[in-house]
DNA sequence: ATGTATCTACGAAAATATTCGTAACAAAAT
DNA sequence: ATTTTGTTACGAATATTTTCGTAGATACAT
């Protein structure tokens, strides 16, 4: 099977792929890790802010080295994941991309790869979690009405 | 600010965590790796496979090498998340973890991770995809129903 | 029985992600 | 003026995940 004349090995079948990887600035399709995505979190919330004030916040969660905040949303800005002000010596970090847009991506990501592609599974799994308060559940109806309404 | 005689440093204040990680076998909330997953999900779709079986069907999506993916199962072996029978030469690996267990921890951390803890965002989130069918938008709502029931 | 295809085990390289220390510098306090 | 404090830059060490080649064994066909 392995067979080294007629036959590509797996190196050279599987590298080309790495080829196209930075290369499209624009098709980004962000996905954060996850560390990015604890800092991110905080930046949707708080707003702009400085890597101390971020490093505080995720502070409470578990232990961060303040340079190892520092690192990431250096990293971060160099992705063009967030932005950041350098008029003044601190600089003040704000997110470039849309809080949605990553929902969105993590959203279809987790559909497709760990409920078989359909959305309406993950959303009884959410549902059924029982962290739904009434009104949300309202809400949640009303939207479904008026998307049955669209559908025909 | 970084002292080292009456202040811990950095690097101190963080080791100790590193100590209960994979302590509690137990406690193992699974969260495969995103390589994981997409083996486990072959796994729960197909049933009961070989390494080939599943890299057969990894590679519909992407080049993967052979013994990647056996690599990949034999640590997913050792780490308890798959159980194989090797009474025959090759090998049948089975999910060792539910698909609901992990759909609970993924979720979970989805909605923790980007949708500010609101469930019912990202709830509404999915359905605004389009991609649900009028049947399922049916039994999502008499799920909501039913949940407004219990909840008085 | 000999060779060919298929399999597992295993170590290690490569790619990614995370963590941290140190240096250089500016601002603020003394 | 000098020291202390807070900040960025940067390289490098660690840790984690992914990928792959090679070796040795087993089944299968010739």
């Amino acid at each position: 099977m392995f067979d080294t004349k007629l036959v590509v090995d797996q190196g050279d079948l599987l590298q080309w792929r790495s080829k196209f990887k930075d290369k499209n600035e624009s098709n980004m399709t962000h996905k954060p890790t996850e560390s990015e995505l604890d800092i991110l979190k905080v930046l949707w919330e708080k707003g702009p802010s400085t890597v101390r004030e971020v490093n505080e916040i995720l502070s409470q969660e578990k232990e961060t080295g303040y340079t190892t905040t520092l690192k990431l949303m250096q990293i971060m800005a160099q992705k063009g994941i967030v932005t950041r002000d350098e008029s003044s010596r601190t600089h003040v970090y704000k997110p470039a991309i849309e809080q949605k847009n990553v929902q969105h991506t993590l959203l279809n990501k987790l559909v497709d790869a760990a409920f078989s592609g359909s959305a309406s599974q993950l959303v009884m799994q959410a549902l059924g979690q029982g962290k739904t308060s009434k009104a949300e559940l309202e809400e949640i109806k009303k939207l479904i009405e008026q998307l049955e309404g669209e559908q025909k």
